[in-house]
DNA sequence: TCCCGAAGTTCGATTTAAATG
DNA sequence: GCATTTAAATCGAACTTCGGG
C-alpha cells in the first residue's frame, strides 16, 4: 500500500504539499495548477488511497457510526438497517454493527466495544426489549451523539419512531369501515410503551365513532423476551378468546407475528380467515406479505426510520464540527395501512337477516 | 479521555512502562510487581482505555472485519449475520457492514469503502446474485483474506455453504417416504449454482429408489434480481403447473419464498395444503415457521455458517500473524429436514381404491 | 503582501535499543 | 551481566509555521 510519502517522492514534492493538494485544503489555492495535476496523476498511478487509520488519529473522526441492534434476527430490524446503511453509504460513512441478542449485559459490553472503536455516533434500534436496560445513563455519560429508533426513551436522546397512536387508529378504522363492530384486541406487553400508545389511538377512534370496546375481548401479551415468541403468544391468546365464547368478527393484533399466531389459532379452531374472522397486524415485516392469506397490516416506514436516524446522526456530527449546539430532536413518522387478504367485511349472523 | 501519558504522569512512570504493563508484553516479566499494580491501579482510577485508532496505526490491525451482504433485507442473511457477529464479538472483533443492494456496481464501491477502513478480513454473504459480479478479481488483487458464505466461487477463496445435494435429497426423500410419487419441482434459476447442486441430489435419490421424474412436472424460476420476487415467481410457476393438467400430489420448491408463493397459488386454485397437495421449501427462513400452514422445509444452518465463516477469518488472521501460510478451505455444512404442517401423505385418488 | 512550497509538530500507542544502578 | 526502566523512533496523514522569491 503506497503512502503519502511514496507519492511525495515519486512526484518530487513534499508530503505536506501532497496532502494539501489531495485534500483540497484551503492552502491549495496557493499551489500551482501543474503541480496539482502532477501530484494527482502520480497518486492515481500508484493507486494511493489515504490510510484512514492515520487520518482518523489526527482528526478524531473515522467515518464510522455504531449501530446497536437489540435482535438482528427480528425481521423488524433489517429494513431499518437497510435505511441506515443506505444513508451512511451515501455520506461515505460505515456502520459498525453490534447485536445485543436481547440481553442487557451483552448490550453493555457491545456498547463498550463500539465506543472503543471511537465511532462518531450511535444508532440504537430498540425493537422489543431495551426497557430494563439503563441505556440512558450508560450512553449519556459517554457523551456520544445518539439516536434511538423505534422508541422514545428520554428527552435528551434523539429518537425516530412511528406515530403509534395514529397506527392504532388506522387499524381499528379499517376494521370499522369494513363493518366490524365486535372486534377483539391483542394488546402488546405492558413493558412496551408502544402498546399503550397504539391503544390510545384505538380508544380515541372508538370514542369518536361511538364504538364500544368489550373488555372481555381485550387480551394482552405477556412480557416476552424474544419477539418471535409473539407467535405462540398470539396463538394462545387467540385460543383464550375463542374459548370464552364471546363472539367477535375481527382481531386487531399488536404486531404481525402475533397476528400470524392468531391466524393459526383461528384455522385450528376451524374459522377461516378472512371469511369468518378478519385479522390485522402491525409493522409489515417480511412474513406479512408472503403468508397465506397475506396479512393486512399497518406499515411502519422502517427503512425511512433508519434513514432518518442516520441523517440525524450525520447532521449532529456536522453541527458539532461547526461548534454549533444541536438540540435532540424527536421525529414521528406516519404509518400506512396496507390492505391485503386477511381482512374482509364480516359475515352477517344467520339470525340477523 | 485519558491517554497513556496521563497514566504515566499520574503513576510516575514512563509511557513505555505503562504500555508494557497494561499489554502484558513479554518485557513485563522484568518489571517489578508493585510498579505493575501501581500502574494498573492508576489506569483503573483514570478510566483509561487505549485509543484503538492509535494502536491500529501502529500494528496495522484494527480488530474489524468487513461483512458484505448482497441484500440485507433477505431473511436468509440475518441468521448468518447473527452467527458472524457472535463469533466476532467473542474474539473482540467488530463487523463493519456493507450492503450491495443486489447491485454489482454498488458492490464495488462498498468493497472500496471496507478496504479503506482497513478491515482485517472480509466475509461475503452471497445469497442470490453475486454471479455477474467479478468478485474474484476484485478481491483477489486486494490480497485480503476472504470467506464466501453460501457459495463456492473459486478454489482460491475460502467458502462455507450448505451441502446442497444432500439438501435436495432430504426434500425428495421426505416426500417419497410420505408416499408421494407424482412430485412437481420448481427448480432454482440457472444462474445459481445451488439450483443444479440440489437438483443433482434430487435426481440421485430418485434414481436410487427407481422414482421417475416427469419432465412435464419440472419448471424453473427465471433469473431474478431480488430474492423476494421468488414469491410471485413461485406463484406463477405453480399456476403453470396446475394449468397443464398433469396431476401431482406434492411440490418441491427451490426455497421457502418460492414455496409460499406455490401455496398461495394452490389455495387460489382451491387446493388445500397439505391435504390435497404437499409443499416443501428450502432454507427455513423466518416466514417458514409462522406461515399458515407452517412450512416443511430443509433447513440451512445459517447461524452456524456465519459462525464458521467468522472463525475461518479469525484463524487466517492468526496464522498470518505467525507467518504461517493457510490454504483456503471449503466447508460444507449439513442441512436438516424440518417437518411442519405443509406436507402430509397424499390422498388416494377416488378412482384408485 | 502575494505566491509557492517544505520542514516540523501533532495525534496516541507500541517497540527497539539503550541507560541506570 | 542482571534486573528494571525509559528515551526515542515509528505508524501515516494533517496542519501550523516558516522561508524565499
Amino acid at each position: 500500500m503506497p503512502t503519502i510519502r511514496d507519492v511525495a517522492r515519486e512526484s518530487g514534492f513534499s508530503a505536506s504539499t501532497v496532502s494539501i493538494v489531495l485534500n483540497r485544503a484551503p492552502l491549495a489555492r496557493y499551489i500551482r495548477k501543474d503541480t496539482k495535476t502532477q501530484i494527482e496523476t502520480v497518486a492515481k498511478q500508484l493507486g494511493y488511497s489515504p490510510n484512514l487509520l492515520a487520518r482518523s488519529l489526527r482528526n478524531q473522526r473515522n467515518h464510522s457510526i455504531g449501530v446497536m441492534v437489540f435482535d438482528i434476527t427480528d425481521p423488524f430490524c433489517t429494513p431499518i438497517l437497510r435505511g441506515v446503511e443506505t444513508t451512511l453509504f451515501n455520506a461515505s460513512f460505515v456502520p459498525i454493527l453490534a447485536d445485543a441478542h436481547n440481553d442487557p449485559s451483552r448490550f453493555e459490553r457491545a456498547l463498550e466495544m463500539l465506543l472503543e472503536q471511537r465511532v462518531e455516533g450511535l444508532i440504537v434500534v430498540a425493537n422489543w426489549l431495551c426497557v430494563n436496560v439503563n441505556i440512558l445513563s450508560d450512553i449519556e455519560k459517554r457523551n456520544i451523539s445518539t439516536v434511538i429508533v423505534g422508541r422514545d426513551l428520554a428527552p435528551s436522546l434523539s429518537s425516530v419512531q412511528v406515530d403509534n397512536p395514529l397506527g392504532g387508529r388506522l387499524a381499528i378504522e379499517h376494521l370499522y369501515k369494513l363493518g366490524h363492530r365486535k372486534i377483539a384486541f391483542i394488546r402488546g406487553p405492558k413493558m412496551l410503551a408502544d402498546s399503550n400508545q397504539r391503544w390510545r389511538g384505538i380508544r380515541g377512534f372508538a370514542a369518536t365513532v361511538g364504538l364500544k370496546i368489550d373488555p372481555r375481548l381485550v387480551v394482552e401479551l405477556p412480557n416476552l423476551l424474544n419477539p418471535m415468541h409473539g407467535f405462540e403468544a398470539g396463538y394462545s391468546k387467540t385460543m383464550e378468546l375463542l374459548e370464552t365464547g364471546h363472539p367477535f368478527t375481527a382481531i386487531s393484533a399488536f404486531d404481525d407475528v402475533t397476528a400470524l399466531g392468531a391466524i393459526k389459532a383461528l384455522r385450528s379452531a376451524g374459522r377461516r380467515v378472512p371469511e369468518q374472522c378478519s385479522v390485522i397486524g402491525f409493522d409489515d415485516t417480511t412474513p406479512a406479505a408472503v403468508s397465506a392469506p397475506s396479512l393486512t397490516t399497518v406499515r411502519q416506514p422502517m427503512e425511512s426510520m433508519g434513514a432518518n436516524a442516520a441523517q440525524m446522526i450525520l447532521d449532529t456530527g456536522a453541527a458539532i464540527s461547526q461548534k454549533m449546539e444541536l438540540a435532540p430532536s424527536h421525529r414521528l413518522l406516519a404509518p400506512e395501512l396496507i390492505v391485503r387478504e386477511s381482512t374482509a367485511p364480516p359475515v352477517k349472523f344467520s339470525g340477523e337477516h
